[in-house]
DNA sequence: GCTAGACCCTGTAGCTACTTCAGGGTCAAG
DNA sequence: CTTGACCCTGAAGTAGCTACAGGGTCTAGC
């Protein structure tokens, strides 16, 4: 199989399955002899399994050390987890400052319910306000998000 | 002013100062002799808001856009309230599918509570059936996060 | 006078996870 | 023999910075 069909078989990018090949998370296949890339049904499990991992927002490195757990099957299972809790950990700290930013954003949005100029709307007032604010105060004390 | 203390006053690293000018968002400050930025009041007021904008999560494109808005007083304040709404319609959207990653992730891991082998381990185990689910029936309903 | 250290300058590369582009080669069908 | 689909490599672009290299400037202390 080409990696064309890899791309269709797996709904991954042809360039980045390449990509992901020059990364290291898929290794190098064989090669017919006009240089094309020829991949095996391992090859599509392997992609399978990044992209699922991908879809649960896993960073390639961690991807990468789950690859290299699940090919060692004496391995201690810890470390599984271990990644795992942090990645939720992670996403919950995101979940949490963008309910805090929606939030922020609602109240920001309810400043101007009516189309009316600039000079007159809250939401940049706000804006220019917390500006002011915080120059004048100069000590913040919440962070960014995102 | 010079820019060390625009960057203790506004809480914004120089380098990112020195970015934010080069992108257009501060307006090129004036020279001393010696080359060194020479920053006013209203210098401090400009990298404030966009630093409110940031930690809320705007673009920089989307900053520029309200920084020519708010110093245009008779604009439309319509085109304020349509870039909010843009911008809590994606964070919603990112919430939600963050809320939904939490979930499966946190199924996921509670496949493998105790310590053993990876040859055991349910959560490699899953990624693994995912993975062939995928390929089994080849179209997948469920998006990325992130 | 001279040196250390803090500050400033420009320009460039690095980060993540890709995507896109330039500039080619290969192959099957018409 | 040309068209179009596919493949190749390598480099650059995306966002929003951060960090580094390799300099210049200024002030304080000896």
């Amino acid at each position: 199989m080409r990696i064309g069909e890899l791309a269709k078989a797996t709904g991954i990018n042809v360039e980045t399955l390449r990509y992901y090949e020059r990364m290291g998370l898929l290794q190098s296949p064989a090669r017919q002899v006009n240089g094309y890339r020829v991949y095996s049904q391992d090859a599509v499990e392997r992609a399978n399994f990044i992209r699922h991992c991908r879809a649960l927002g896993v960073g390639l490195r961690d991807i990468m050390t789950l690859l290299n757990l699940a090919s060692r099957p004496e391995a201690d299972c810890n470390d599984v987890n271990h990644l795992l809790d942090e990645h939720i950990a992670q996403v919950r700290a995101k979940l949490e400052s963008l309910r805090i930013l929606e939030k922020q954003l609602v109240r920001l949005r309810n400043q101007c319910d009516i189309a009316h100029k600039v000079s007159d709307c809250g939401i940049l007032r706000e804006f220019v306000a917390a500006a002011h604010g915080e120059a004048c105060t100069c000590h913040s004390s919440s962070d960014s998000a995102s």
